[in-house]
DNA sequence: TTGAATTTAGGACGGTTGTCCTAGTGTTGG
DNA sequence: CCAACACTAGGACAACCGTCCTAAATTCAA
């Protein structure tokens, strides 16, 4: 009857619904039950693809990886200078403004439940983080900021960490708004390089 | 055999022991059985004290807004001047730096679980954050920053959120001194009294 | 076309959860 | 001293969890 599907594909569509569940509600509050409803198989059928859920989680932080990746590729290839991909980086919390909103940042959010379950991917998640940070860094180091450019790469990280934080606590949309402003006056301090 | 405890000091035994496992493991990952364990006394004993965990949650908010409450009034008898106050604020992440570290900061990580699980006390929860907003507004309402007085609020606590996130994720104690220091100088910029 | 391999559905399993009941023990006021 | 009350222990309960097994359905290669 039913036409089966390749493994892969399936194991896609499993990575793809955990992902947005995992953001929505939580990793531990994401049941089996909930993704199998949302891929449309049966609950049995998971053990095929996954041995354990915490196998699909580390599908779905590799597949966060490789997202995050491409997108600063992205940034890195479209925007000329380092000032720029910077505010690339602080636009996200525009483009992503109404779901920051509602769940607030993805990495954040699911780091903060990792360390709360001291959880053994606790390290992976965090990759997400240090992700950013090396390419934030990058840019600094460009705009001759070589001796403090790891302490701005955090203090940016750490801005946005707390705008996501509060839009969702407040579920206030135009507080990012606000927020991203302030950011994107903050970097005009870097806009020319360092002298000495 | 043993002596009988009055029913308000075990309540009060229960929600201090709910409060400390709720910030260190989380609301959900917490049960029962952990509780009773710590307390000392008989699963089944519970429900005559709480009917049902999310009751448990409401008598722990309630509690941290208590004590929040009063620490903001200590501060306000304690420090002579609006600034002074404020660093009062900024240097909780100092002294609470190594549970900070460990379990990120219990207000925002709360807020965070209560979003996601989109549970019914979310609003309690984030009474904690409005607390401390309208605090921190007054102190900058005494700088003569009447117009701004709440976006600076709001910046001030986002930024305090984004140094727990940050310090929780990679472990890091050090970087929570290096942005109480950033804080710091950022609030000299607040010292004198706004002209106009 | 036949047989092996892949993918699937359905359900069993042991464990844990929050909730709730009941019997018994300790406490206290009349 | 006794009855009313407050408190507790232990376990029943249904529901759900992640895991795992088995058998049927589908696919594909020989």
């Amino acid at each position: 009857m039913g036409r089966l599907m390749s493994k892969s594909e399936t194991r896609d569509r499993i990575v793809e619904a955990a992902d947005q569940l995992f953001y929505h509600h939580g990793f531990e509050h994401t049941s089996f039950a909930q993704i199998a409803q949302v891929v449309k198989i049966s609950r049995g059928n998971f053990y095929h693809h996954f041995k354990t859920k915490d196998e699909i989680l580390g599908a779905v932080i590799s597949l966060r990886l490789n997202n995050t990746s491409a997108m600063l590729e992205k940034w890195e290839l479209e925007d000329e200078n380092p000032v720029d991909r910077l505010r690339s980086f602080i636009n996200i919390l525009i483009t992503n403004r109404s779901k920051i909103k509602r769940y607030g940042c993805p990495v954040g959010t699911l780091c903060n439940e990792m360390v709360k379950l001291d959880h053994p991917a606790k390290g992976d998640a965090n990759k997400l983080f240090t992700l950013f940070r090396i390419w934030i860094r990058k840019q600094f180091e460009q705009l001759n900021r070589y001796d403090d450019a790891d302490e701005l790469a955090m203090h940016l990280l750490a801005r946005s960490q707390g705008v996501a934080t509060l839009a969702s606590s407040f579920n206030d949309e135009q507080f990012i708004t606000q927020e991203v402003k302030r950011l994107n006056e903050w970097l005009t301090l870097y806009t020319n390089p360092k002298n000495t």
